[in-house]
DNA sequence: CGCCGGGTTGAGGGATCTCAAACCCAGTGG
DNA sequence: CCACTGGGTTTGAGATCCCTCAACCCGGCG
């Protein structure tokens, strides 16, 4: 049983505003701003049509909403088209941990194109209104298969995400809370940077600081120190959920040494 | 540059004893007890001849050498015959953050099967003498290719990884110093007696209390200390490489809840 | 016997947590 | 236009968990 909630999927022609990001929300798989970053990013860029015409359709998440959670098995895999949301485990307790954020053109649930049929290792929420293109997990599988450069950018993406995690484990073992924020807002710049979210070092950042205590093994107090800390140091700004990075080499030394 | 250290590679009829473990080293793949468990595990009980005969060698390490260098290019691949080890990071400063404890019947650079050519992401090192068979990537990706089993098999183990990798992050993040502790006796505890290493709970444990320490973000004073309460807890004894776990399901609710 | 690599123990310090209150600001409703 | 509300942020004070430093112990080994 799929435990998508009962949210309206739209067509591909829907043309309303997303009201966070202003930028309109799914359109045609040929013209997406973001679809040559995505998994699919070189069959899109042969070929445009395989991959709308694969699109099984685009789903709208409120902000807040748990729309997957841990243990499920599913047949679809999402790509987040606009807005954040983040992946996570969930302790008896209340404790969570949050395992990393998604930001637009991030594929969820990469891993289940090498092992369908397994289930999700963990829970995801949205931060903001989010919208996600739906594909059948089979469809993209063929896909993957058909060509070799598809391959190559999967396996690099999953690469460059063992990548992420393992850095996680290196600053949650080994850094002090600077450093662990300095490294967290690098890391999200640059892969907003990289897809054209980040101008300047400023970008959209919605994320409340319990998340960012609840990603980085800290409270919510003490981030919001550290956070201060950083801005009293000069190296960022960030105010109302926007976020910029006033001095990178500066937060990149802070990111290394603390 | 391949960075294997010049140690001597033994044809498979050596068969000198292991000191440690009292195992008889690389044998005949057809014979070896570890290759059901092993990643090729469906091939080689389909058609046992075909690992043996894709062999390469096996490498002979000393305790405590670092073997393989985190940014290296490989085009073999290795699975761990006798001996523990451990991957990890090494930060300028020395800090170091250990991402898992290999034990037989682990690949090492599993994840190169999916990505050949690229680099590895972490160190490798030894913590005892350690015997690994030697393959060619390229023999290895081509059957796993081959056979439906072979390609789940592969898909299962790296899904068993990521899900330790989660885990431990959820760890390091939100449990205490206890709890670490206790979740990671366990993990490796199931682990070794899965592949018939571990008899009621006892099991050789070859990990000085700094690489405890480095695996679980703490220091090895507080390690020992841990170490000390939950002896004092009646749940594990732990002398000269031997750990035994008296209380399984005691050391689970800790583990749990703390 | 003396050294060496761990393990063990003690005392004091610091980073981070907990609890709790105040604050800020965007909405909302009068 | 203002009072009220609610989610999130900010601040303060005191408590803890874990760290640092340093000494001591112990078994193995040359």
């Amino acid at each position: 049983m799929s435990s998508i909630p009962a949210v309206k999927t739209s067509r591909p022609d829907d043309k309303k505003m997303d009201e966070e990001t202003g930028r309109v929300p799914p359109l045609a798989c040929q013209n997406c701003s973001l679809g040559h970053f995505a998994l699919y990013g070189p069959t899109r860029d042969a070929t445009p049509g395989e991959i709308y015409t694969r699109r099984r359709g685009v789903l709208k998440i409120a902000p807040q909403k748990t729309f997957l959670r841990e243990g499920e098995v599913m047949s679809q895999i999402f790509t987040l088209y606009s807005g954040w949301a983040f992946s996570f485990k969930q302790m008896p307790d209340g404790r969570r941990q949050i395992l990393s954020f998604l930001i637009p053109g991030d594929a969820i649930m990469l891993e289940n194109l090498y092992f369908p049929n397994f289930a999700l290792p963990f829970s995801v929420k949205s931060l903001t209104a989010v919208a996600v293109c739906v594909f059948k997990l089979e469809d993209m599988i063929l896909l993957t298969k058909a060509s070799g450069a598809q391959a190559r950018q999967l396996a690099a993406t999953m690469h460059y995400n063992v990548a992420c995690m393992n850095r996680r484990l290196v600053d949650m073992g080994r850094r002090s809370a600077l450093g662990r924020v300095a490294q967290l807002i690098l890391e999200l710049e640059e892969r907003l940077r990289g897809r054209g979210l980040s101008k300047e070092g400023r970008f959209h950042f919605p994320v409340r600081q319990e998340d960012i205590a609840d990603a980085l093994g800290l409270t919510t107090v003490y981030i919001n120190r550290t956070l201060d800390r950083l801005r009293r140091l000069n190296v960022i700004a960030f105010d109302r959920q926007w976020m910029t990075v006033r001095d990178i080499p500066a937060l990149r030394i802070i990111a290394e040494e603390e």
